[in-house]
RNA sequence: CGGAACGUGGCGCAGUCUGGUAGCGCACUUGACUGGGGGUCAAGUGGUCGGAGGUUCAAAUCCUCUCGUUCCGACCA
């Protein structure tokens, strides 16, 4: 691609509305600009970066049995009321009708048009395995978009689905696409771990995220220093420690005044004990209804967590008023004692003794409370948060937390969707069974910046070479040199010849633009044909990467790159 | 949905408090010089100041409404 011909707006100042790394470097490099809100148009040079990502996503599928098909963007509402997610989807839906009043909804995923599919075409275990997946583009009405392509509304996303004979295949067909998920991060040259993680509102039985660390990760991890073991907070198990041992001292409740003490630390140092000692009481609404929630003073209610315990698909912390109209007590004074809304509680609360809640009564708290005597939940499970002073689950562990950023996300199903949807095939006795499914997803575009937030310097982004929209940037620095112009025309068209992904910048620009942009876009390979060419008849080749610059006959020029980038895409292949 | 900020040539901003002929930098056009890290000089093009209504002799500026964008929050009782 010639530079002078290309739409390849590059700025120099950072735009006002972009925040993060990713965001700004995508808007000064000419990579996307944005529409509106979420929804962003990818320029020429964005849109190679992107199918960089989709071929080998594409190469990955395809060499683990996959099969690429392209399903509507367009879904009608009846096969959503189907599997019951009309109801349960929520706002993020995009909804609309047709001329004919009829309802439709813009893909958010797909299981509903596959199983669909499925349960036309898949008749007999003989057709199964069989995994099918596209890469289109998503909408998703996000409440918030933010960050560029890391949570657009509108965004690419490769989605497959697997449909299986049994549990035992089925698991099989979710291991490979772990797999394969693993080894295109990899090729993708981004540092990323899979985490447990909470299935949200796709459903299934168990999950995993792809995440790639990054300061501006919107989800928070933990993972075990001595173990493989991690896990997205919101699913993080949380070890119980021993059961404290009370030699049966049960002390009477008593209540005592604490006037204008609201928060648990206040109620604690008052009382001369430790926020361990007191139980929180939260409000929550679940679907609407009013919800106690018991956790420790010193502990966070993981609200993922409780809307699983709850079963709910929204749960939301009550606001004061709403807690006033439920409880007639300002925020700060509920307790669980006869506490007159459904209550939950922590397991750790369970083995609490003689501890401080509120009275449910304004101004006092009582001590001596203990769980089973003094209140019974209806609910009890793991509801908090979980810290890194906590311990692994499996080894036991120290705990670190970090951030990371959702790059690819794969279920097991089950047959949730092959039942709701009458999905069935016939089994060896001939009789019918429900189609058995996982789904696999990887935010293409969120991909691209996610690659960006991990490799950047104070210059511009520094792509992984896989995921480079072009290997090689010809900087021809002698235009008024008709020599060194055309010496620079045949490298360029040497270097296309082998296959190499070229930018020549024959644009009339003076040096320091031509290196500010080349360093701007990320490009891994510089070739620059000016005064050394004219002199020496030598280029200069110089890696984005590290800055590490050689000086090279022009006569082997195109051969020696191609072979470096060939040997580096071959051995990001061997390590995936 | 709550809170805040911002909307002025393509981009980044000043001007708004205190109403009185719309400005700066970058980009763009033309020319000259220059030519290895966003160069210099000169001459230009381009804006009904997000939109609607109001106050006023006069509105980018004051008032009301509205649309849009961004950030924060949706977090501990």
């Amino acid at each position: 691609m010639r530079y002078s011909q290309m739409l390849l707006p590059t700025t120099k100042e950072n735009p006002a509305e972009a925040e993060v790394v990713s965001h700004q470097l995508l808007l000064r490099g000419g990579f996307i600009r944005k529409l509106t809100s979420g929804l962003y148009t990818y320029l020429p040079i964005g849109l190679m970066a992107m199918q960089k990502v989709e071929n080998i996503v594409r190469q990955e599928m395809n060499r683990a049995g996959a099969q690429e098909l392209l399903m509507p963007m367009v879904q009608p509402a009846d096969l959503w009321q189907e599997s019951g997610r009309w109801q349960k989807y929520g706002p993020e839906l995009l909804r609309f009708k047709d001329r004919h009043d009829r309802d439709y909804c813009l893909g958010p995923t797909h299981e509903e048009v596959i199983t669909d599919i499925a349960r036309r075409e898949l008749h007999s275990y003989r057709q199964l395995p069989m995994n099918l997946y596209q890469i289109q583009t998503k909408f998703r009405d996000e409440i918030r978009p933010r960050f560029g392509l890391m949570r657009g509304r509108e965004f690419v996303m490769k989605d497959a689905y697997s449909f299986d004979a049994s549990d035992a295949a089925a698991g099989e067909s979710y291991r490979k696409m772990h797999e394969a998920y693993t080894r295109i991060f990899k090729r993708c040259g981004l540092e990323f771990r899979p985490v447990e993680a909470d299935s949200g509102t796709i459903g299934g039985s168990f999950s995993h995220e792809f995440m790639v660390l990054a300061d501006t990760g919107e989800d928070t991890l933990v993972i075990c220093r001595e173990c493989d073991y991690a896990a997205n907070v919101e699913k993080a198990k949380i070890v119980l420690s021993e059961k404290v041992t009370t030699d049966g001292n049960l002390e009477e409740c008593s209540k005592v005044e604490t006037p204008g003490m609201k928060k648990v630390e206040r109620v604690a140092d008052f009382l001369g004990v430790t926020p361990k000692e007191v139980i929180k009481t939260m409000i929550y609404l679940a679907d609407g209804e009013p919800v106690a929630v018991l956790v420790r003073g010193d502990r966070e209610v993981q609200s993922v967590k409780l809307k699983n315990l709850l079963d709910v698909t929204e749960v939301e912390l009550a606001d004061d008023d709403t807690v006033w109209k439920l409880t007639k007590l300002p925020v700060g004074y509920i307790g669980p004692v006869d506490i007159p809304i459904k209550l939950v509680a922590d397991q750790e609360v369970m083995q609490m003794v003689n501890a401080v809640a509120g009275a449910g009564e304004k101004g006092h708290h009582l001590t001596g409370v203990n769980p089973g005597r003094d209140f019974t939940p209806v609910m009890t499970g793991d509801l908090r948060q979980i810290t890194a002073e906590d311990s692994c689950p499996f080894c036991n562990g120290s705990l670190e937390l970090t951030e990371g950023i959702e790059v690819g996300h794969i279920f097991k199903l089950g047959t949730n969707y092959s039942e709701a949807m009458d999905a069935t095939f016939q089994d060896k006795e001939g009789s019918q069974q429900p189609l058995v499914m996982g789904c696999y997803g990887i935010g293409v575009s969120r991909v691209v910046a996610a690659a960006i937030e991990q490799n950047h310097d104070q210059n511009g982004i520094i792509f992984p070479l896989p995921l480079a929209p072009f290997q090689v940037i010809v900087l021809n620095l002698g235009l008024k040199n008709e020599k060194t112009t055309a010496a620079a025309e045949k490298l360029y068209l040497d270097m296309q010849a082998t296959g190499l992904d070229v930018l020549y910048d024959d644009r009339d620009e003076r040096p320091g633009s031509k290196f500010k942009d080349a360093d701007l876009l990320g490009i891994p390979y510089r070739v620059t044909v000016g005064k050394t060419w004219e002199k020496e008849g030598k280029v200069e080749l110089r890696l984005r990467r590290n800055g590490e610059t050689s000086i090279i006959d022009y006569d082997r020029a195109a051969g020696i790159i191609a072979d470096m980038v060939q040997a580096e895409l071959k051995s990001t292949e061997d390590i995936a």
